[in-house]
DNA sequence: ACACTTCTTGGGAGCGCTCCCAACCCTACG
DNA sequence: CGTAGGGTTGGGAGCGCTCCCAAGAAGTGT
């Protein structure tokens, strides 16, 4: 064994395995990558052969021959910090690491929190150093989006950036996971329905809010705006938000936030008020994390398939590449992933 | 710009550079590679062509060509589960990050929590996809460790394995933690100290406890075997040897946990029989976690240079892939770091 | 002025693979 | 029996780069 490793020079090529197989070059290039113009004979001469010698294909000389990389980007436009810190984004690596777990394709994750960090990444991509890019946790005015899609690279993005999204993107059904929080409300007697939005320069926030107009007007409550307080997804501003809720009308006795941290914010200036969760005030929340499971009591939340949209993202990404490269184009597909309403003690 | 971009028929090539600049491939390729043997005025014209073209090597051809890779692999032999819920990880991916900042190496993370997933990474690694490897978190009883010396691929390991590791190891200074914890107990009067041990086939964990046995025997006290309760770095583990030494020694007025989580299990288990921390007993814990700062008492505890410990693993591994290619050989640098006692309530 | 160095430089060879064309085989049909 | 057409096959060309050798340029000592 170490005499014939000597003798090849390192590691089989598939000239090597060809010669072993009795087969030409091109013949063993086909074997490999599953051509179906090859006879079963040879076929199996050739598996063979590749197995003995233990034989594995060159990532670079492919990449440089087929022009091709074999691996994709995950970006995540945030620091290290914030990337571990969020379940969100474990999920979605589990979700893509999944659906990439048996094809050929190699996941690199690139976090690009700062400036300097952006500008390595905008040369890596237009440098072509991977066949498709995945994007998550897109801000409204990240010039990434456009780059990639003037470079014609493969793309899909979670999420979008508005009602127009022109990349292929993966999203989880926000107006229904509003609306369906809102129609909670009612079934259980809620009438004073109050609602704290995200930034509404996010698309998903700007569904969430519309789901829950839609919910309100359906059930024909009165569509209050003193009711609809706008915050920034984050537990300050969540509490913030609820202040002026309460204020407006101290009558409320139901809140839908827009996410799970900013109803954190909210209970907690519920309770600083004396009232009770659930029994004076409903709260919902939004995105099932950590945060909801945790709170006292548990918190109700809108839940989206994390994983999954990861999983789908990845799958859309690799059939956005095999069309490319087939010349086929234009599908744009726009994915959007039901929710779910995960019921605690807090509605 | 565009029909220039056409007529070289996509990214620029080192030799339309050349072109460009009117020398030859070579010499080209030499300012690029930094290379001293270029004269000044040759230089300069190859960078300004490099700028006007915006060239950016072509990574596949380099590696071809050059028989690497560019790129160092992170392995860490967990899900992504708990790869994402402990810090631990994260501080090192940050610190292998600032290492490699300004270097052309490209991380590749690989998580090899299941039997399929690690025999992906043995092909991956046999087939010299990566220049190098760092490997954290590795069990006693793992053969990855031992492949990689067989293939000669440069590796550096977190931690060791044994006393007589093989590897190029960086670790933190886990004897003189564990006895700067015991000594800061004797210093406040404490007399009858315990520990909770990690798995002692871990070879952290075993040095922890010889940290403790010094320090206990210099400063001549009771050396009692009944003092010591072994453990597996869980809580539910670190509760149960509390309960353990609570039985043998009811008398116990200091306990030193070779972890932050086993000291949570401690705490409560002391909590459950009615003392008072630190007045009745005082914790100390291992890793200055997030775990010990939400602790109630907030907890004293052992802190690891964590994200050091990240990017002087990184630079050891550059060097050491250096000092492959050029032929040198047989250093095997071994790096102990300096650990901290962080003073809080419970002690 | 001549023989040597030392410094630079150009470009051939080759890394291992995919793409593709031409050659070959066999079968079917007129 | 000749020929067209389909299925297979071999291997040349070339991907973009690094390595390295040989050759030219410039400088040194005698």
């Amino acid at each position: 064994m170490a005499a014939a490793r000597v003798r090849s020079g390192g590691r089989p090529t598939l000239e090597e395995v060809a010669a072993r197989a009795g087969v030409g070059r091109g013949t063993a290039s086909r074997v490999i990558n599953g051509s179906p113009r090859v006879s079963a004979q040879t076929r199996e001469a050739v598996e063979a052969a590749v197995a003995e010698l233990g034989y594995v294909p060159n990532r670079a000389a492919r990449a440089l021959a087929g022009n091709r990389t074999d691996a994709i980007a995950l970006v995540v436009p945030e620091s290290e910090t914030r990337f571990f810190a969020e379940p969100y984004f474990s999920d979605i690596v589990r979700g893509v690491g999944a659906a990439l777990a048996d094809t050929e394709m190699q996941l690199l994750l690139t976090l690009a929190g700062n400036d300097r960090e952006r500008r390595r990444l905008a040369q890596y991509l237009t440098a072509h150093r991977v066949d498709g890019v995945l994007l998550v946790s897109v801000h409204a005015d990240d010039p990434l989006p456009d780059l990639l899609e003037q470079l014609g690279m493969p793309s899909v993005i979670s999420g979008r950036r508005h009602a127009a999204e022109t990349l292929p993107s993966v999203d989880s059904d926000n107006f229904e996971g509003a609306r369906a929080a809102v129609d909670h409300f009612i079934s259980r007697g809620r009438r004073t329905i109050a609602t704290i939005t995200g930034r509404l320069d996010v698309y998903g926030a700007q569904r969430r809010l519309d789901g829950y107009r839609k919910a309100v007007a359906s059930a024909g409550l009165d569509p209050d705006e003193r009711l609809i307080a706008p915050a920034d997804f984050s537990e300050e501003g969540g509490a913030r938000a609820m202040r002026e809720l309460l204020a407006r009308r101290p009558d409320v006795d139901a809140v839908f936030a827009a996410s799970d941290v900013m109803a954190a914010g909210a209970r907690h200036v519920l309770r600083e008020s004396g009232r009770r969760i659930p029994d004076d005030v409903a709260l919902i929340g939004f995105d099932d994390s950590a945060v909801a499971r945790h709170m006292d009591p548990p918190l109700t939340s809108v839940r989206q398939p994390i994983e999954e949209m990861g999983r789908v993202m990845a799958s859309v990404l690799l059939q956005e590449i095999a069309h490319r490269s087939e010349g086929r184009t234009e599908e744009r597909p726009r994915i959007v992933l039901p929710t779910e309403l995960v019921v605690r003690e807090s509605s």
